[in-house]
DNA sequence: GGCCATAGGGTATACGTATACGCATAATAT
DNA sequence: ATATTATGCGTATACGTATACCCTATGGCC
């Protein structure tokens, strides 16, 4: 159809049909205002007429900027791989969908942080600024983000906002979330309720959640009671072990606030194993609204995060950091979805 | 440390430094044999100490040679767009990782296909190549990949090897996964079992599976009952619609053989719901080894497709394909993973 | 009617690398 | 010793775009 697809045509070629001159192909198309309306229109037919595209190598090397983001998963290392958090998966999808609504290309790298940060400094001469996704441990990356921003690189990450972390940060409104699980499970009638997950300064969203959800037990005046709190990270085997930390205390308890989902189906699992009925003897939720939340059973009352959204923002604060323009720090709203596993 | 990062290092002043002209440095880095031993190695210690990297675009630009792959997603839209099939969300892991060992980069974009064929052409722009990767209607898309072959772009896909498709394929050997699960069932002593997938050409690697489990059937001296095959696309809900279609149908089975995971899952479901128990009633298999085939009660066996093994072949193909190497067609091994949902 | 501002667009060149070609020197052949 | 070929490297240039700078025509102004 048309002309052969080999050849490819260039800005002259445009300019030769539209009788100007390249540079003016070139204004015309980046929406330079000192081109005509009527060339600029003409351009701009002829173009799409021949199937023009801007060799993006060329515009990048000229302009020295990739229109090019990275995406870096600082995740910690796990044994089985493939066992990225899926939350950050489905997050993928709206990062690449709106890198390419404003014409950036992205560019993944799941190696993991730690093990070789010269990949975020290469991928930062590759891109015209990072996106870093994950949980992990806090505290060890820190130096790499200072790492970051010594080099003067643009980046912004996904993370607990209301932490004074360094660089630009995107997150979910994690203290809000907490309470909303809180309020829940005292609306359903617990005053009993365990949280799982790291509360020290190693996971802030962690810590986070944990805040929430003492803030909605102290709006029942009901006193936190730390021992029925327990560190884990976000894993199955972490959330079973957990659990059963928990059931080996001798504390009673009659609900769980778990800070992700696959911490809560691991603790699912230690206390069916231990046959206790869901959600009767303890009701439970999670956070994420991982796929898997809606086929276990019972199927598991979870916090939704606005994933979408967080693309949108996550690109938009990038973009913006690196045309110099003023970026605030934003907070995502995340939205209780109520399942069996708080159905009483 | 060391100099300001901001001036970053050319090939000409790596040159200067050397005391040879900046095409010398090209040769050397590149590795062309023309170039002496002891002016190499005295480039490549001068390049490592400044941190050199070759500018990517200004050598695309010349070469005409990206060194970036682009991955597609062609899966039929969902209602629901995060639910992109997790098992090609793992393959993403090994396929970035083998990218990253051959020094290219890789884009990806999951504009579903069809909405927007643009988007292929556009990406063969971008890159060298073309990785699809996506479950869906096989016919819908044979035009594109005429389309496609027509531009003389480079390109592999994942999908059934054993079809005689256009281009290249990398694949499971599913007909002999769907053996391996047929032989199960039938050792655990079922004999009344259904197949839930569609077994049209519209999805050759389902019909390949259902071809698999026909021959284990017959080898068993069962006569493959084709009242017990349903149609169903790789989605849970999918799955549900045709388990209760069986469960309606007049004919009895006592296991279920479906062609992916989350059709098996959905299946349970249905299962569930009608009072059967799981597996005494019906023992069932899946396909994938998604995440949550883990997480299901009881848990699903499965098989588990060579997915590091799949990246690797995947890259492989493909750049062989670009440097006009020849290319075999290649099957990889999948292995049965056994779980509760036929443990009797 | 002379002066300046402005719009519209052309000329020249830079971005950093890769490669065709040529030219020495050295190694081998005759 | 001359002719021949390889080796190692420099010279010149192309890749396609974006931008600094310059030029021309028009219009408004006094």
């Amino acid at each position: 159809m048309g002309r052969p697809p080999s050849v490819k045509p260039t800005s002259f070629d445009i300019a030769y049909l539209a009788g100007v001159s390249q540079p003016t192909v070139s204004r015309a198309l980046r929406g330079s205002k000192s081109v005509s309306a009527a060339t600029r229109a003409n351009i701009e037919r002829i173009a799409r007429e021949l199937n023009y595209m801007v060799d993006k190598n060329a515009s990048s090397l000229r302009s020295q900027r990739t229109h090019t983001l990275a995406l870096l998963f600082f995740e910690d290392p796990t044994p089985d791989e493939s066992m990225i958090n899926p939350f950050f998966l489905s997050m993928l999808g709206s990062i690449t969908r709106e890198c390419a609504l404003r014409g950036y290309d992205l560019l993944i790298s799941f190696q993991q942080m730690h093990n070789d940060w010269h990949v975020a400094y290469q991928d930062s001469h590759r891109s015209d600024g990072i996106i870093l996704l994950g949980y992990g441990d806090y505290q060890l990356y820190l130096s790499k983000l200072e790492h970051l921003v010594e080099m003067g690189t643009n980046f912004v990450r996904w993370g607990s906002v209301s932490s004074e972390g360094i660089g630009l940060t995107v997150g979910s409104d994690n203290v809000g979330a907490g309470e909303q699980a809180g309020a829940h499970l005292v609306e359903i009638g617990r005053r009993a309720i365990a949280f799982l997950g790291d509360a020290s300064d190693h996971a802030p969203e962690f810590q986070d959640r944990y805040t929430g959800l003492c803030r909605a037990l102290r709006a029942a005046d009901i006193v936190p009671d730390a021992a029925l709190q327990r560190d884990a990270i976000s894993s199955e085997a972490s959330g079973y072990a957990a659990a059963q930390s928990l059931l080996d205390g001798r504390k009673r308890f009659d609900a769980i606030f778990a800070a992700s989902d696959l911490i809560a189906i691991g603790a699912m699992r230690a206390l069916s194993e231990a046959g206790l009925k869901l959600p009767q003897d303890v009701a439970i939720i999670g956070f994420d609204d991982i796929p898997a939340a809606g086929l276990t059973s019972p199927t598991l009352t979870t916090v939704m995060q606005d994933m979408k959204g967080a693309g949108t923002l996550l690109v938009d604060a990038l973009l913006a950091s690196i045309d110099g323009r003023p970026v605030e720090q934003r907070m995502l709203p995340a939205r209780l979805i109520r399942r069996q596993s708080t159905a009483v």
